[in-house]
DNA sequence: CTTTCGCATATTTTT
DNA sequence: TATGCGAAAG
């Protein structure tokens, strides 16, 4: 056995053996936080303090729980205890909930034991028909409304105790009401209801949450400035007098406030548990001197409720200067994004690809990347852009199997009935959810009461009654989720149906891509059931199936960054508006101040190089921007930064001089149209209307043009002057 | 019932 | 730009 505590300084070391009450860590980025973790579990386990089972582990990500359950093993060695990880419970909150409740969640009073698991599409679905379509101007969007409920449900308010003073209020709590049932009849569970029913079920049955007590007698949680009042809770319930409790995080790194995460639990928590040991890691093993300088001076910008000293050190070498560009457009700016990394690779030969990430804030800024790379050669990997389970035919093939496992599930049903087209249109769907309005019973039963009552037009009953006998079939077909899947795949004759839409392509590909996913699946968990399958879908995370593939650059989020490290980081769009990210009615302080937080990850993900691009001029919604640099540019120190931008963009790079080029060449253009006017052309004059062209004289500016206007007649004009526009 | 076309509209991050 | 939705045509 390895000699674990080797290699740890002595804060880190305190944190891996201290016992006896409650720890908080406040690790910095680059701490060796992760490291903490799994080498204090390896310790108590070394120890013989408790066994694997025993422990319970927290991650923020399902990558995250894979690469711990290695880590581990990789810390205890030798051949006896290799697999021990495995039988270690590291999850994320969902995850965890989500097997906790299959077995539980029959003590719950009308829960159905099977249920699948609503994905943010789900939900929005489920909002959008609620809304309505007539009122879809004057009411709050159903984004909007869903952020509302998630938010309450986060903070345990049921639609019952949604306060609800404004009209408004009271129109989201009718909703939150009418969601709240639609989940329910259709035996589906949110994200927050994964949390929310598990703190509920400890709460209502102190008898099961004594028994997960006394299961689990170590208890840690990594991220835990991301986590929500509701995983507060249940973290609270679970660690009964916290003595085993160790909660990691790093205030400074909480970016999902809006997601309902509250980084003040973790300040919380030292007053709801007066013992806890607070230790602080702020040694960077990760980054350069000079790197830390600029994050810690942006990040010193934000109150710092952990308290003033918690400025991020190291030993090692300042390193280079980071680098700040800014190019006339995004074209130029991810052109020399990408030239840097060839020169780097080819010429310099630093470098490899997969040294490089480049790091954005939305997901639509990465197709001019991509090109960018592509354009040179540049192998590179990147994080699906939209969430690979919310394409259609992905959610498609989704509803087919979640009807196997719950066939009342009613949004599944409607989304497929008619997909691929079988001949039942619109008003056959309705008679037959008109029937289940009226009795809400076991939904094959009434649709197959609809077909024997004839209550739909006899194709579309041919067709609804050979479904029905297909989900049959396929419910008792016995097998693995793969073959399953591709019985289900050829019995719809789907892929056929796919090919006869626009993006025919991308879509089967995608197909293609989750047909291995399931192969995927049954190869790592051969007993596996289908809804485990679904259960790893739905709380899937597009970092998750993010190999850092070797010899390809990164293409990823500043969210998706989170807990990754490279050697040389770009940020690209340091832009007001885009970070930070504004709306239209703009951002308050505290938004500012997660944006501001966002980019701290950013830079603090690079080992050795920093590069902070920008461009003056960006395509947004098919509108040319003008964007001022970032705010935040200007709070990082000068004198660590080198600003390569082309000379004459120094010059003029204030945005009132790049609009004053830009009208510059539209007359310019403008002028060139001009002199392209033909004999016959139909032309518009400001002030005399509508002419046609009788003949032209002289060339370029000196262009003259005899028009014949429809009210005023025969005039001569010089094409310069006219402004004449072509009709 | 199915397909196609045109129009409207736009926050972003994701368990 | 790109997407999605609803109405009209097929």
């Amino acid at each position: 056995m390895k000699n674990l505590l080797a290699f740890l300084n002595p804060d880190q070391l305190q944190a891996v053996t201290h016992r006896g009450s409650p720890l908080l860590v406040l690790a910095g980025a680059g701490t060796g936080k992760t490291r903490v973790v799994t080498v204090r579990i390896a310790h108590l386990l070394d120890r013989g303090e408790c066994q694997p089972q025993e422990i319970l582990a927290i991650t923020f990500t399902n990558k995250a729980a894979g690469e711990m359950r290695e880590r581990v093993n990789g810390l205890l060695g030798g051949e006896e205890v290799r697999g021990t990880a495995a039988r270690i419970w590291i999850h994320t909150f969902h995850a965890f909930c989500a097997r906790l409740l299959r077995r539980e969640i029959h003590h719950l009073p009308e829960r159905e034991r099977e249920f699948v698991i609503a994905t943010k599409a789900d939900q929005t679905a489920i909002l959008k028909r609620l809304i309505g379509p007539d009122r879809a101007n004057e009411e709050p969007k159903a984004s909007r409304v869903l952020s509302v409920i998630s938010r309450a449900k986060n903070n345990l308010i049921t639609p019952g105790s949604f306060p609800a003073h404004t009209s408004e209020e009271k129109r989201i709590k009718e909703l939150f009401a009418a969601y709240e049932q639609e989940l329910r009849e259709t035996g589906a569970l949110d994200y927050a209801d994964l949390i929310l029913l598990t703190v509920t079920l400890f709460h209502e049955y102190p008898d099961i949450l004594d028994r997960y007590r006394g299961r689990f007698r170590h208890l840690l949680v990594d991220e835990y400035q991301d986590t929500n009042t509701a995983q507060h809770d249940l973290v609270r319930m679970l660690a009964g007098d916290g003595r085993n409790l160790c909660l990691v995080g790093d205030p400074d790194q909480s970016i999902y406030r809006w997601r309902g995460a509250e980084p003040e639990n973790m300040l919380r928590f030292s007053e709801e548990f007066p013992d806890t040991r607070v230790v602080k890691l702020l040694e960077n093993y990760r980054s350069t001197g000079n790197i830390l300088k600029v994050a810690n001076t942006l990040i010193a910008a934000n109150p710092r409720p952990m308290g003033e000293d918690k400025d991020l050190w190291t030993k090692g070498e300042s390193g280079a200067k980071l680098t700040v560009y800014a190019g006339p457009d995004e074209y130029d700016e991810s052109g020399w994004i990408a030239t840097q990394i060839f020169n780097s690779v080819h010429n310099r030969r630093e470098n490899k690809y997969e040294d490089f990430a480049i790091l954005y804030r939305t997901n639509a800024q990465s197709r001019i990347l991509e090109d960018a790379l592509r354009k040179r050669s540049i192998p590179y990997n990147i994080i699906a852009d939209v969430r690979f389970y919310d394409r259609r035919e992905i959610r498609d093939l989704l509803a087919y199997l979640r009807l196997l496992i719950n066939p009342n599930d009613l949004l599944s049903f409607r989304r497929i009935v008619n997909v691929p087209s079988r001949g039942v249109g619109k008003i056959s769907v309705n008679r037959i959810l008109d029937e289940v309005d009226k009795d809400p019973g076991h939904l094959p039963d009434v649709v197959r009461r609809c077909i024997d009552q004839e209550l739909i037009p006899p194709r579309a009953r041919r067709a609804v009654e050979r479904l029905m006998d297909l989900f049959d079939e396929l419910t008792t077909r016995g097998g693995g989720v793969d073959g399953l899947l591709e019985e289900l795949l050829e019995r719809i004759d789907y892929t056929s149906w796919l090919q006869k839409s626009n993006d025919a392509v991308s879509r089967l590909e995608n197909v293609e891509k989750f047909t291995d996913t399931a192969r995927d699946f049954a190869t790592a968990n051969p007993k596996g059931s289908l809804e485990d399958f679904l259960e790893e879908v739905s709380l899937a995370a597009p970092i998750d199936d993010f190999d850092e593939q070797a010899g390809s650059v990164s293409l990823l989020t500043l969210h998706a960054a989170k807990g990754l490290e490279f050697p040389v980081v770009f940020i690209s769009g340091l832009e007001e508006g885009l970070i930070p990210l504004t709306g239209r009615r703009g951002k308050r302080q505290a938004d500012i101040e997660e944006e501001r937080r966002l980019l701290y990850v950013g830079i603090t993900r690079a080992q050795y190089k920093v590069y902070l691009t920008r461009a003056l001029r960006r395509n947004l919604e098919g509108r040319k921007v003008y964007n001022k640099p970032s705010r935040f540019l200007s709070e990082l120190p000068d004198p660590l930064l080198e600003d390569l931008s082309m000379r004459n963009l120094s010059i003029m790079s204030t945005t009132e001089d790049l609009i004053a080029v830009e009208t510059e060449t539209k007359k310019i253009k403008q002028t060139a149209k001009s002199v392209s006017f033909q004999l016959g052309d139909r032309v518009w004059h400001d002030k005399w209307g509508r002419g046609i062209i009788l003949s032209r004289a002289g060339d370029g500016p000196n262009l003259k043009l005899t028009v014949k206007f429809a009210r005023h007649g025969i005039k001569k004009l010089v094409a310069k002057y006219a402004n004449l526009q072509k009709m």
